[in-house]
DNA sequence: TGTACATCAGTGAACGCGCGTTCACTGATGTAC
DNA sequence: TGTACATCAGTGAACGCGCGTTCACTGATGTAC
């Protein structure tokens, strides 16, 4: 039956909560539409009346689920003046290897974007270019271009590979898993370094 | 019925090489045992006299296509003594970028590595650390470690993750694809001579 | 404010199909004598 | 070299189940008068 406007909308929320979730803990491909829908407390013909279809359910799903997550950077950095190397550290923790289900979806679904469709890639791109930019506004201001935005995208880039390779490696060895996130951040740190020496 | 030892050898080759493919251009998941056997010739049930399940077929096929990029890689590299600058050129490129089904299979699937078996798990580790050791061999031979071993590390997981997010917003973004490689090539390249020039 | 009715979010059965795994069976291979 | 037979890779039916999507229907909501 009918559902007003708030309960509809709330319905939808609640869909694309379910939907961002179980997507980064079991992959696009891993998850069914019912176990969705009945996740969000409805029957899996009401998704339809939200989504045109699962991919088109993923790309939201997907946004939805890097906008909490830029909000609780945003909340987590606060008033603070955080850098470069504050944003690594964050990224790069054993905290956010954990994070699965509820931490950042471009580092859960990664490999699997190229296989979905356009909208699903509009997706991860949206998120990776407001993240690449958070980034850059880290690094110090007076880097010239292009450089400024060559280390910003390819930081960005590193962070979420390091993510879900160290991801990938847990289980086996846990001792690389730790070394990847550690080498990326190092690396990364003294490129930021060297860059800011060269301008004085 | 029965078949000769070659020919069963030959039939699980069949099924790697099938498997292999087919994983990368889809996912794990996105590929049924049926398809795979039907690829190799054969039904699925013969799939089980090779391998006790899906993941560890997942497992064995992921070692089989990694085995066969490093030999390729190992041929294309020949008698040139090729340096970590031409490793980097060789991997972020146009090519390797479309090369998806016969291309590396840990960008292909990093992402999905950690939801299924420990098998699969071992397998992405081997082949990144035979990778790594690579990539480590072809840096300048008189850098201290652990300063070594940390960029060769760092290397190899941007670079992975690189061709994954640069195949992510291909669809969406052609122009940033091809920034997510160039960036990540600069900014290795660069860490590699600032290191070399500070041992001098 | 009250009434009539169009709207549409949500239900649940049905569609055709594919999933991973098991298992009784087949029959050529490979081995023991 | 020839014979008997155990082995086992491969077949194909069957298991129970889930898949994404469609659709006729329900009935509360929201709107027009």
């Amino acid at each position: 039956m009918r559902v007003s406007k708030e309960k509809a909308a709330k319905n939808r929320e609640a869909l694309l909560s379910a939907a961002s979730r179980l997507f980064r803990e079991r992959g696009i491909d891993g998850v069914g539409v019912a176990e969705i829908a009945k996740e969000a407390g409805l029957t899996h013909g009401a998704l339809y009346a939200h989504f045109k279809s699962k991919d088109e359910l993923a790309a939201a799903a997907f946004s939805h689920g890097f906008a909490v997550n830029m909000e609780a950077t945003r909340e987590w950095i606060g008033d603070r003046q955080l850098g470069f190397e504050d944003l690594l550290d964050g990224y790069l923790s054993d905290y956010m290897r954990r994070k699965v289900s509820d931490g950042c979806p471009m580092a859960a679904s990664a490999s699997e974007i190229g296989r979905h469709d356009e909208a699903v890639s509009e997706s991860f791109t949206a998120a990776f270019t407001e993240w690449a930019a958070m980034v850059e506004a880290s690094l110090e201001p007076s880097l010239p271009e292009p450089e400024r935005r060559k280390l910003a995208i390819a930081a960005t880039t590193a962070e979420i590979g390091a993510l879900a390779i160290s991801r990938a490696v847990a289980k086996a060895d846990p001792a690389l898993s730790d070394e990847v996130l550690e080498a990326v951040r190092a690396t990364f740190v003294d490129a930021h370094n060297v860059l800011k020496t060269r301008i004085r």
